[in-house]
DNA sequence: AATGAATGAGGATTCATTCAT
DNA sequence: GATGAATGAATCCTCATTCAT
């Protein structure tokens, strides 16, 4: 029974606000207040907690990265075989914590903020290589050359994460994931 | 013989000047005055001849779309049959022209310009159905269903763009066209 | 045997560390956290103390007046004759508990405050007026124009804390009481 | 006939309404809107022309000790024999120019922004190296330890110029002159 | 007695935009 | 055609101060 003090709440509900708030304008073009206000606080406690705006970006990639990384490692120990963990990713990457309209509104911005701060870089990078790392596993008992299809179901999900961005409105997962088991199917034939 | 008065070089210096400001700078947080030094004048004049900065950014946007639109309509006309219209469409997607350091890191802006500014996201469209319509066409002949073979070329494409313009340095179009036509030889198989 | 309830030992810690923080940014820009954290207690308790932040620096300029005054006074009572009591108000004027590093550095900036709060100008004033009575107390025997030489003196002694503030590390009280003393044998030759 | 154009008028009235703020205030907590205002023109100019508010404090210093610098000069071009000298730099030091009210209540400030600026201690060690070799050089005929003897005249000035801050009102240049020459008549005799 | 939590007020700085010349 | 000069509006951030516990 973990007494959460006040700091941890604010700090999350800060966080969240920030996503939502990135999202709703669809650019890091959001102010601290406008962010606090979301919160439910003054713009000067939300800096007493991060102490300065970029720290509240960060900290919502951060949040963002690690709901998804949660989501592939719990469709992966639920997998069995190459062809499950294969599947597991590509669902995952398109499951409900991640491929829903705040986040996927919030991370094409996290990929303008990674050309501009170092950190968000970093924390970009870890995210790739994970999923590169994943595809290349799943996909070596089952490729001639797994790290050339890795790459091609890497860029397709980057993709569909760019295009349910721009199409705004709910995205369509089961559409995401058809395009991607598509190219699987059609790559590795009957091993899919 | 078009006597090109002043005005049309002054914007178009500026128009390849805001290109490469955005670009340098990973975001469109680049000021009028940053655009303005590099085209090599006044801010003052930049808004004369655009007016708001909102303009400049949205004629940067139709000069790199543009670029892209004659590329793919100059592989076109010189392609025969459906295969060669379908790699002629790839190809120039990642032609020199647009598939270069400067116009991709620019790209990835116009996606978040997109969500915000309803002109850009205007052109944005224009591009994604023109994209979309020349892949069916090409497809029509080539596939049982040319309508999702040509979403799944096109989010391959976009993710191309996306992952260039994270890795930063000069993107590698050998690399991208090969990842595309991998996932089209192994749909299409003795037709590609 | 006074027993020391809490309160005063909170101040004392509290006027303390103002001078200290004040010594150590060499200048008034000390903020209330800075002092608190120096002194062992939150900030909301230094309020609880004092009220308000100009009370703590007043406090801090009334605490080392005094110190100031208590080496005068005690210097006094050991001293005999004009001669001896004029040569302790400068020894005293250069002792160690006043003519140290962070009382230096401190009072520079209450001379600055001294301009701002009418309560520090006259505290400050308190100060001048008894330094200048007892100098001209112990020179009427001795000076043909006592206040004359007594303001003299008085410049010098404010001038070599100056002097010390900026030269910064420790003051060398034994030069500083040697120019004085260099004035008063010229001025009072075998007077003095 | 240099034709100013209105960059260094504009300066130049920043800089003077810097030292006629600090004087005002009594010290550094000035804002730069209120600079702005008193030298008529907005706070965003300020900025254009000086880029930080430390730039204007610094240039404020600047002004203040180049004027007693060319006071100091111009008394010297004058003055004949190692007397005249040593009397010049003394009159100079509380001529018009210097030993004003607005200048003594800003000097005593960048006192101050020498504990704290690293160029504003530059500035301010500068000058007191220069006080000081003026001094040593014209009394290097008169004194046995020229050394001392301009130490403790130059402690006298800055006391001086400390007294005459804190009295506030009209500075009495005549009993600063007065102390001075006391002093140097205690000092050298019949040589001053 | 003590503090964590919270905020209002204020200030430096930036920048798109205007306009007279 | 071109620009230097100028500013209003906005935004981040800091900090003294308050208050419930």
């Amino acid at each position: 029974m973990p007494r959460l003090g006040v700091e941890p709440i604010r700090r999350d509900a800060l966080v969240k606000a920030t996503i939502a708030e990135i999202a709703r304008a669809g650019s890091l073009d959001v102010t601290v207040a406008q962010i606090a206000r979301r919160a439910g606080m003054s713009p000067a406690l939300a800096h007493h907690y991060f102490g300065a705006k970029e720290a509240l970006f960060l900290a919502a990639m951060r949040h963002v990265l690690s709901l998804y990384g949660a989501e592939v490692r719990g469709a992966l120990v639920a997998a069995e075989g190459p062809r499950g963990r294969l599947a597991a990713v590509v669902r995952a990457s398109f499951g409900p914590a991640s491929f829903r309209r705040e986040a996927v509104g919030a991370w094409l911005n996290f990929w303008v903020l990674a050309q501009t701060v170092p950190e968000a870089r970093r924390l970009l990078n870890v995210y790739q290589r994970r999923l590169r790392s994943n595809l290349r596993a799943a996909l070596r008992p089952l490729a001639a050359e797994p790290e050339t299809v890795a790459d091609v179901v890497g860029a397709l999900i980057d993709g569909a994460y760019l295009r349910a961005a721009l199409a705004g409105g709910v995205p369509d997962a089961a559409a995401a994931a058809a395009a991607v088991e598509r190219y699987l199917l059609a790559e590795l034939g009957e091993r899919w």
